[in-house]
DNA sequence: TCCATATTTCATGAATAATGGAAATGTTTA
DNA sequence: TAAACATTTCCATTATTCATGAAATATGGA
């Protein structure tokens, strides 16, 4: 993971709503939500919540895919994996292969 | 971990001279760094890393030690642990358990 | 006590992000 | 094709965050 990305990805997770947002979307797995299920669960606009859905997808953190007229939004576990490997490199004296092993499992083998 | 404390975190690890400041001070470990190190390895204005670092601590994710006439800041270990439990929470189907024992490992024991 | 060093605090202007209303897009059903 | 639905895009206003220079604070040594 670049430095870029890292970024953006705390970057997304730094505001109310889209933690909340990354927080259900970890909940709900590899099903999912839909925008609109989305935007009711946490109380806000549908363009307030489309607008912030777009900034997480745009920093890899979740996915979306059409269905019908609907659209559903994914946390992509992988990036989240690689993001605690950015943050924690190097530690464990040097050593990060000590701490691979162990954040491989973090995201619950998704 | 509430959740204004890990907005406050990530909040404060979405700006790049921040997260270098996190990331050096996890390679750094138990030691930790001096103000003066840190701004000097970042190549930054003393006061711009002072402001940088105080964020840092507001959020919990630093503290800071005095000695002598220089201040010697660390990661909070601990807190970069309750970080994880708070963000993947509920994961795992559930059984936050299942994660647990895995995320007690990331901060490499520290 | 006086000075040098290490660091922090303050005030300011410039850049960036957040919110919400209104309009637009894409999709399904009649 | 027209209407209804789900979602997104656009835009203006307001609020927040940023880096900087200058001044202040705290500590140790002469």
């Amino acid at each position: 993971m670049e430095m870029f990305n890292a970024l953006s990805i705390f970057s997304a997770m730094s505001q109310p709503v889209r933690l909340d947002m990354v927080r259900i979307l970890i909940k709900a797995g590899d099903s999912g939500l839909l925008a609109g299920e989305i935007s009711q669960a946490l109380d806000i606009r549908p363009n307030t919540a489309s607008t912030n859905l777009s900034i997480l997808v745009n920093s890899q953190l979740l996915r979306k895919e059409r269905q019908g007229r609907t659209i559903r939004y994914f946390v992509n576990f992988e990036v989240i994996k690689d993001l605690l490997t950015f943050l924690m490199e190097d530690c464990c004296g040097g050593n990060p292969e000590l701490c691979q092993s162990v954040i491989d499992k973090v995201a619950c083998d998704h």
